[in-house]
RNA sequence: GGAGAGGUGGGUGAGUGGCUGAAACCAACAGUUUGCUAAACUGUCGUACUGGGCAACCGGUACCGGGGGUUCGAAUCCCCCCCUCUCCGCCA
């Protein structure tokens, strides 16, 4: 979430912002801001005065009593009962004002960076790399939706009878791609200096609203009622978490955290035309990668995290390229997003399979995560992260794309991990 | 799930209803001294909001697990919840 200071002191630049993200109820979340925080500043003006004088009464009535002058502390103790009424009715009207500011600072966005290109929609997002041979299949070339029960390997029905549709079960080699991609994912992190974690797959609500998927993507997550837990959707989430209250020292920074976890989404609403097969489910895994930055280091940050996952892409022999989110396109909390997106060729469809973001302080600032800085003043960190990858779309790539009249070709890379070089 | 103990500043830990935003010690930071390291000494050493200087600063309020309550006044008393530890039960 945005900070009141910043949207106090350069109301333009974050109506601009806003703007640039085609957000519709800009001006008048940020006039209400303003107008609210103005009274919550006033009440709590008027409360403190009231309050300090409380306090001070009730110091004089201390010394009043051990002096003997009670008669004196009698009356006082009248006078001061009698400003608890007003203290009660301001305190109620400062909560009133501070909830309300939080409600509308939950609904402003992240403002995007200034590289940020102006848009409404995936039209308007701009390649910025492209890497890779479109493949050029045979006639018979197959969906992955095909391939997977020709070679009987992930099984939808299965996953459908013991869960629910958007629940795949994977088998023989269809289990072992997948636990040789994790590997491969995380062994590929920690290379690049990341240190593995692995957190838990349920989080309390004050996680969610720290890396901002509540209060904004509520009936997204799967909730367990009786204990008040939600499922993640994403690592980023109990990783970034970590760091929730949290003042780091210099010499704690940077922190660069990877993980892989389950990820659950309910998608409620979002099956359309294009979510066969691996396209999207409502459960699947997923190697994050996660870093806390000082601000003046997060851009250049940005592009080491998109270039560490088109490193794997390219390991993987996979077709891609890389897009610059336009501001309508953008996730909520994200300032600058990169989207990476693989060829699916017997789709013919770009599939998105990483998406790496720097939020800037929209996460710090719900998480309370900061650092001491060199004039030893606390500022705000900055939080980014990416996928570094999710499978399912890989997965349906490489069936896709490696697809041979011999069965379906394993990347190099990956055979180490598998033990296996083709699926047939 | 049952019984008991406990949750205080970065850590250990004191705390009588007003003199406590909180002792002491450790850690950390700055300085002094010593030929270096070390040691010793001195000082600094929570966060948030807020008012003013609109900068290094000064003031106010709040915070001693969280939320309520009693009181002129609560870290200290009462209630509820959460968490941790020990023992028992159950169990991967």
């Amino acid at each position: 979430m945005l900070q009141v200071a910043a949207i106090r002191e350069q109301t333009n630049t974050i109506l601009e912002g806003l703007r640039k993200r085609n957000f519709k109820d800009g001006e008048t979340l940020v006039r209400a801001v303003l107008e609210n925080d103005q009274r919550r500043r006033d009440t709590q003006k008027a409360l403190d005065e009231l309050k300090a004088k409380s306090n001070a009464d009730a110091k004089k009535i201390g010394e009043l009593m051990k002096s003997g002058q009670s008669a004196d502390a009698t009356a006082l103790r009248a006078a001061v009962a009698a400003d608890k009424e007003n203290v009660k009715n301001l305190e109620a009207s400062f909560e009133e004002f501070d909830q309300k500011q939080l409600e509308l600072l939950y609904k402003i966005p992240n403002i995007p960076h200034s590289n940020v290109p102006a848009g409404v929609g995936a039209e308007d997002n701009v390649t910025v790399y492209q890497h890779g041979m479109v493949p050029t299949l045979p006639a018979d070339a197959q969906p992955h939706w095909e391939l997977i029960k020709k070679y009987d390997i992930i099984d939808f029905d299965l996953g459908t009878k013991i869960a629910g549709a958007g629940f795949p079960v994977y088998k023989g080699k269809g289990a072992r791609l997948q636990r040789a991609l994790i590997n491969f994912f995380l062994d590929e992190a920690v290379s690049q200096g990341y240190r593995e974690i692995q957190p838990p797959i349920v989080v309390n609500a004050d996680s969610g609203y720290g890396t901002g998927q509540l209060p904004d993507k509520e009936g997204q997550m799967y909730f367990v009622n009786e204990d008040g837990l939600y499922l993640i959707p994403t690592a980023e989430v109990p990783i970034t978490n970590l760091y929730r209250d949290v003042i780091l020292g210099d010499n704690e920074l940077p922190v660069k955290n990877a993980g892989y976890t389950p990820c659950f989404r309910r998608e409620a609403g979002s099956w359309g035309a294009h979510v066969r097969g691996l396209n999207r489910l409502h459960q699947f895994d997923k190697v994050e990668i996660v870093q806390i930055r000082k601000p003046e280091e997060s851009y250049e940050t940005l592009e080491i995290m998109c270039a560490h996952v088109q490193g794997l892409l390219e390991k993987l022999e996979l077709p891609y390229r890389k897009l610059l989110l336009c501001g309508g396109d953008m996730g909520f909390g994200s300032a600058m997003t990169y989207d990476l997106e693989v060829f699916s060729a017997a789709q013919q469809r770009w599939l998105e399979v990483s998406s790496v973001s720097n939020f800037e302080t929209f996460q710090a600032n719900r998480l309370k995560l900061r650092y001491k800085n060199k004039e030893g003043k606390m500022q705000l960190l900055h939080t980014l992260n990416g996928s570094a990858l999710a499978l399912p779309r890989i997965v349906a790539s490489i069936l896709e794309n490696n697809q041979t009249p011999e069965g379906i070709r394993i990347p190099k890379v990956l055979v180490p991990y598998t033990g296996f070089d083709l699926i047939a």
